[in-house]
DNA sequence: TCTGGGGTCCTAGGACCC
DNA sequence: TCTGGGGTCCTAGGACCC
């Protein structure tokens, strides 16, 4: 027997999450996100999805398709809280589990034959489990590599299960079509559509040469692979960048540098408070800026100084503001941190000074402090100190 | 349709070095 | 004078995913 992964899949995770707790709202139309502009829909129940709404959907539009739908903000927490719990569950029943989103997880079932003879056994015993222990349903693809086990688990939604033969991959993606294929967003399907390339049939016409041509080698590498059911690679390489960023959308717009900057100031503790608490070290700070007419610019900068605190993190945050700025109004501010490494090796004091160690012991002492307060409390702390 | 927030990866050009 | 080749780092933007 060759090798079998299962790719395991909530359904409409926080919109169950709430029906959970809130049974009144099952077999309704429910929406996860709050009415009014700019805001969009982040889940739907599978009885709002016949209006059409669907994720990523702006609120406007959904209450629009379906003006009966109930709305509820999302309670992160909750769904955490839940998430634990049911990757815990997928954790325990086979190894080489691999948890992708907070709502989706692989298993590496290669070589478990004696204790599962029967993938298809396995998968709606793991189901059945999920759905007793927690009271939430999953959709569960398997098959013989990540990639196609990904679009098997999307393949019959809700409490679904499909299995792909091996040596039926090819036939699969023809069944799933181009446009759902991973990797295949709006744009690329725009641009393969543009040279008549709508089916995986057609692609498939193509040799690997002529896609690359076409596409560039990272691209046309990766559509030759996809048309014959072949894993491009998804989620097999240990992530090596790691960026942390936290951005805002304002409604209305807002406008000059003392909004801004006061922003800033708090989206820059935000971010260098998670940093702190993974214990990690940024080398770049960036902003991202989108003005009224969503045109949208970023900003990167990597000092030679070390980043150690998030006054530095403002400080350069207000800078690169200064440099980019136009002055009209901003739709959304943005404060990214990357090239994040290890901070262990930067712990060793000989690297800072007394005043940047106490400042920096100031910030962790202040974020341990609000892992059991609020975050008012601790951007009041901070400014008081400045 | 009037477009969130948090991520990852890729590309292309420029700087700089050997 | 009239322009190598490769490697690495940095930046800005874009595509994609959940």
């Amino acid at each position: 027997m060759g090798d079998v992964f299962f790719h395991i899949d909530l359904d409409a995770f926080f919109a169950s999450v709430e029906i959970l707790d809130h049974p009144e709202y099952r077999g309704k139309p429910l929406i996860i996100g709050t009415p009014g502009p700019r805001h969009v829909a982040s889940t739907c129940s599978y009885e709002a999805r016949k209006y059409g709404v669907h994720s990523a959907m702006p609120m406007t539009t959904a209450l629009r398709l379906c003006p009966d739908a109930i709305c509820v903000p999302g309670r992160m927490r909750r769904y955490a809280e839940m998430s634990r719990r049911v990757m815990g569950i997928i954790r325990d029943f086979a190894p080489g589990f691999l948890q992708v989103s907070v709502d989706e997880a692989f298993l590496d079932l290669t070589g478990m034959e004696r204790i599962y003879p029967l993938p298809g056994k396995a998968a709606r015993l793991l189901k059945e489990t999920i759905r007793s222990e927690t009271g939430l349903t999953v959709s569960i693809g398997v098959a013989a590599s990540r990639f196609i086990a990904k679009l098997a688990s999307d393949y019959r939604k809700p409490d679904g299960l499909t299995i792909v033969p091996h040596g039926k991959e090819e036939l699969f993606v023809d069944s799933v079509g181009l446009r759902k294929l991973w990797g295949i967003g709006d744009s690329t399907y725009k641009s393969l559509e543009k040279k008549g390339i709508t089916t995986t049939q057609t692609l498939r016409k193509y040799s690997e040469k002529e896609l690359c041509h076409l596409f560039g080698e990272s691209s046309g590498s990766y559509l030759y692979r996809i048309a014959r059911g072949i894993d491009p690679g998804i989620y097999q390489g240990e992530t090596k960048s790691r960026s942390i960023s936290t951005e805002e959308t304002f409604y209305p717009d807002i406008f000059g540098y003392d909004t801004l900057d006061a922003y800033l100031l708090e989206m820059s503790q935000e971010v260098m408070f998670r940093a702190l608490d993974e214990k990690k070290v940024p080398r770049t700070v960036g902003i991202k800026l989108r003005y009224g007419d969503f045109t949208t610019t970023s900003v990167q900068e990597t000092p030679q100084r070390a980043i150690y605190s998030s006054s530095d993190v403002y400080e350069i945050a207000r800078q690169l503001l200064r440099q980019r700025y136009t002055g009209d109004g901003v739709r959304l501010l943005g404060v990214s941190l990357s090239g994040i490494y290890d901070g262990e090796d930067v712990e060793q004091r000989d690297l800072f000074s007394d005043k940047e160690e106490k400042e920096r012991t100031l910030e962790k002492t202040i974020l341990s402090l609000s892992r059991k307060g609020s975050r008012i409390i601790k951007a009041r702390n901070l400014k008081n100190d400045e």
